[in-house]
DNA sequence: TTACAGTACCTAGACATACTATGTATCAAT
DNA sequence: ATTGATACATAGTATGTCTAGGTACTGTAA
């Protein structure tokens, strides 16, 4: 498996949190946020994303609605609920845990 | 998914090879090693470890040797090669790189 | 002496989830 | 008229960790 495809892993949802924590977002422009606010590094594809923000509605974290453009072009803005809220904290607080474990095996300042 | 469960995926080689390149251990070893160094973070399952070192020795990152102790039991060592290490280095480059980019959109100084 | 906990290895099958590939449709530009 | 960008979606695949189970030896305590 590529590197990021890995490491990805149970970083998805953290992300998305935090970007529609941001303000409401539709699809295809949480993929374009997150590629510019990651300076390049996170490309979601669609595959990958579409199915994750069901999960995350089905999961209450994040809410849905349709929108429909003067041009006729239809879009689904999610924004985040309380429940997503808490998750999020909850989330950031759990990253904190993982990188200090992880930096205490891996030792990069000893690399 | 508990999130130690989730984060974990695509970190368990790091963390393997991070351990092996310290210096030649054995499974049950490293599963102690893992605990302590991450001050109780990590917990991996022998059903977990095992197939990872099998699929890492199968890459050429590790290779493993019996040792018959004293007592009668055996062990299986196992020590990074060159291939492995050149592989830890990547990796722990990798890692950097992911850190900087989730922090990037996480933003947990503001959080 | 037997029962249990710890050490030490292993595999099979389930499960979660990100991936590739594909599909639909609209709009703007060439 | 065709391409690329926008915008949503699903089906099936691949990967890797998990749970659960198995074997076997050692030391200790009841």
């Amino acid at each position: 498996m590529a590197h990021r495809r890995a490491l990805i892993k149970g970083s998805i949802d953290s992300l998305l949190l935090s970007l529609i924590g941001q303000k409401p977002m539709y699809g295809y422009q949480i993929i374009k946020e997150l590629e510019q606010q990651s300076q390049g590094y996170f490309r979601l594809r669609e595959g990958t994303l579409y199915p994750a923000l069901h999960r995350m509605e089905e999961a209450g974290l994040i809410s849905g609605g349709w929108q429909l453009l003067p041009s006729g072009q239809q879009r689904k803005y999610y924004h985040i609920t309380e429940k997503g809220l808490l998750k999020l904290a909850e989330k950031r607080s759990q990253w904190q845990d993982y990188l200090v474990a992880m930096n205490l095996v891996i030792q990069p300042a000893n690399a």
